[in-house]
DNA sequence: GAACAATGTCATTAA
DNA sequence: ATTTAATGACATTGT
């Protein structure tokens, strides 16, 4: 398949050259030999070289917007973290929309334009006020909140913004975004991060993403990961991730657009490169600049998604929930430079896959299946989340209640179970590179499902305290949280769950002590059995030896007997019995067989 | 891909 | 009435 795309037959060997060249290095990114069509590498080559150019102004200015980010944080001695300040100072960050947003023809890359990043910070401040009060606020996950499957051609747009959406008129958020991304640092971590992330990146449908409600974290770390290009890219696709869910949309895909400015600008050279990488959606999306409302959303066929390579498993559902804290995401940019974060879609559906909840409604269960891809990401940053998240953590509203804990939306359950399947595949082929980590990641760090469905839901809670403690101590430690009806279900259905898996492997273990026992005793019986046996044998030997004794003594002693006359008794016609009192008689047998004669 | 073992989960029952 | 343990049955996972 990779073949049929072959570059024109006018391309000098040379050129064919080059492209085995690029091909085989990106093959395993999962990009088509079509992606080296000689426009798009002459893209990447003009790409290349203005990255050269602006790599060293690039590196200062991360160096600077990464000590800004960090002056605007404070590090939680508990878990070691750096998270945002309770100071409003934080919200214009976490507010600033993704880069991808911008997508915009008219975007250059030109520095002359440009807003400074100050200023571009002002901008998103004041076009998202509310962004952090959405954060803390609603459980993004809810399907009846999230813009999923029904998200209108307005939420479709790929490149508004959801959330904001509905509170600024799509162009002012559009014009805020072409701004932002007019920002020339802005545009080198575009490029940046379209470098260090291509790996990652599958498609480029991102545009969707947008409508994610959780969109509004991309802002965050935009802002704050603008430094660590790499890193930004998994953070924001992780914040996105359940809108992401929601929208259908591959997460990868989301990834892309919005740390990359790549599909921003058309005639940005970047395009051209990062869609060299990402055949599918992105070749479609290449030629014009912001795809329609059409693309992104639910409005995306099954089979289209299915298609886009970059699913990764990840524990995405610990992201779910709002996640608005900074500290995650750098931590988690750190230890993902490589923006291999590719989420799967399936785990997004983790939340949707509904299980039945014997609980009720408030519980929302993970299908196996779906803690499959949370188990994809066991290594990643999240995997501390649980620890970092302290109960006031959780304690706020940042989920909405039943709401935000059934992230999945009964719709969407149906797309993710598809996709997941195929997700893993994809990613397989497309990311190769990172299929390494997530296995070594994987055998470093596995944790139970329920464990990876409390980092989801953040439960303030250790697994171990949730099943082991007595129920006095689980009651108070409960009611020291305030734990959404979902927390609440999850937490009841963990104790259960564990409780009765101690019982299971308590009823194994004794099943199997039952089975040795009774082997035990079945080879006792069996050996007492073969005692018995010989006893019995050896009984009935001595037995037929006394009665051949005893025929050998009676007929020695009949024959000793003599009669009146001196002649000896007939055998036939007498017998010797015994009395109770030990004496011996001589009984004629004919006397018997007379009477006997007689009384016939 | 089938067979199998180990383990997890659910439903039910009883204490 | 609630919690827990026990256990059969089924599902999932790994080999």
């Amino acid at each position: 398949m990779m073949e049929i795309e072959l570059p024109k037959m006018h391309q000098s060997q040379q050129d064919m050259d080059l492209i085995d060249i690029l091909w085989r290095q990106d093959i395993d990114l999962g990009a088509g030999r079509e992606v080296f069509d000689y426009s798009h590498r002459q893209k990447e080559h003009e790409l290349q070289r203005q990255r050269e150019l602006e790599e060293e102004k690039r590196q200062q200015l991360l160096r600077e917007q990464e000590k800004a980010v960090l002056a605007q944080l404070q590090l939680d001695e508990e878990t070691g973290e750096f998270v945002p300040r309770p100071a409003a100072g934080v919200q214009p960050q976490t507010s600033t929309p993704p880069p991808e947003v911008t997508q915009d023809g008219l975007f250059t890359e030109e520095d002359g334009n440009a807003l400074s990043f100050d200023e571009c910070m002002q901008l998103l401040a004041e076009t998202f006020p509310l962004v952090e009060a959405i954060e803390t606020t609603p459980p993004p996950l809810d399907p009846a909140v999230s813009p999923p499957a029904g998200g209108g051609p307005a939420m479709m747009a790929p490149q508004q913004p959801p959330l904001p959406a509905a509170e600024k008129s799509p162009q002012e958020l559009e014009q805020a975004w072409m701004e932002l991304l007019s920002i020339p640092e802005l545009q080198c971590l575009n490029m940046q991060m379209a470098d260090v992330l291509e790996p990652s990146f599958g498609a480029t449908t991102a545009p969707t993403e947008l409508q994610d409600p959780n969109y509004f974290y991309m802002p965050t770390f935009t802002d704050m990961v603008a430094p660590p290009a790499d890193a930004v890219g998994p953070t924001g696709y992780l914040s996105t991730f359940e809108g992401t869910i929601s929208n259908s949309i591959p997460p990868d895909n989301l990834n892309q657009m919005s740390l990359k400015a790549s599909d921003i600008n058309p005639s940005f050279s970047a395009d051209g490169f990062c869609d060299m990488f990402y055949p599918g959606d992105m070749n479609t999306k290449v030629d014009g600049p912001a795809p329609p409302a059409g693309n992104g959303n639910t409005d995306i066929p099954l089979a289209e998604l299915q298609n886009t390579p970059p699913l990764k498993p990840i524990d995405i559902p610990e992201f779910a929930l709002g996640e608005g804290f900074e500290n995650g995401k750098l931590e988690i940019m750190a230890e993902f430079p490589d923006s291999d974060s590719g989420l799967s879609l399936d785990a997004s559906p983790k939340a949707s896959s509904p299980e039945k909840s014997t609980s009720g409604d408030g519980s929302f269960r993970y299908s196996d299946s779906d803690m499959e891809e949370m188990d994809s990401n066991p290594g990643s940053a999240e995997s501390d989340f649980a620890e970092i998240f302290s109960p006031s953590f959780l304690g706020d509203g940042h989920q909405a209640p039943s709401s935000v804990a059934t992230p999945s939306a009964q719709p969407q359950d149906v797309k993710i179970k598809h996709p997941k399947t195929e997700s893993v595949e994809g990613v397989g082929h497309g990311k190769p590179p990172f299929t390494k980590d997530k296995h070594k990641k994987r055998s470093e760090s596995r944790l139970s499902r329920d464990e990876q469905r409390a980092k989801a839901l953040r439960i303030p809670f250790t697994v171990e305290m949730i099943i082991n403690l007595p129920v006095d101590d689980f009651n108070e430690m409960m009611s020291k949280q305030q734990l959404n009806e979902a927390q609440l279900a999850l937490v009841r259905d963990i104790r259960r769950r564990g409780k009765n898996k101690v019982a299971a492997q308590n009823c194994r273990k004794r099943k199997m002590e039952n089975i040795v026992g009774l082997e035990y005793e079945l080879d006792s019986l069996k050996e007492e059995r073969e005692r018995l046996l010989r006893e019995h044998t050896e009984t009935g030997t001595s037995l037929r030896q006394m009665k051949q004794q005893l025929s050998t003594l009676y007929l020695e002693v009949f024959s000793l007997l003599r009669d009146e006359e001196g002649k000896p008794y007939s055998p036939s016609e007498y017998s010797l019995q015994q009395t109770s009192d030990g004496s011996v008689f001589l009984v004629p047998r004919v006397k018997k067989t007379l009477i006997k004669n007689d009384s016939n």
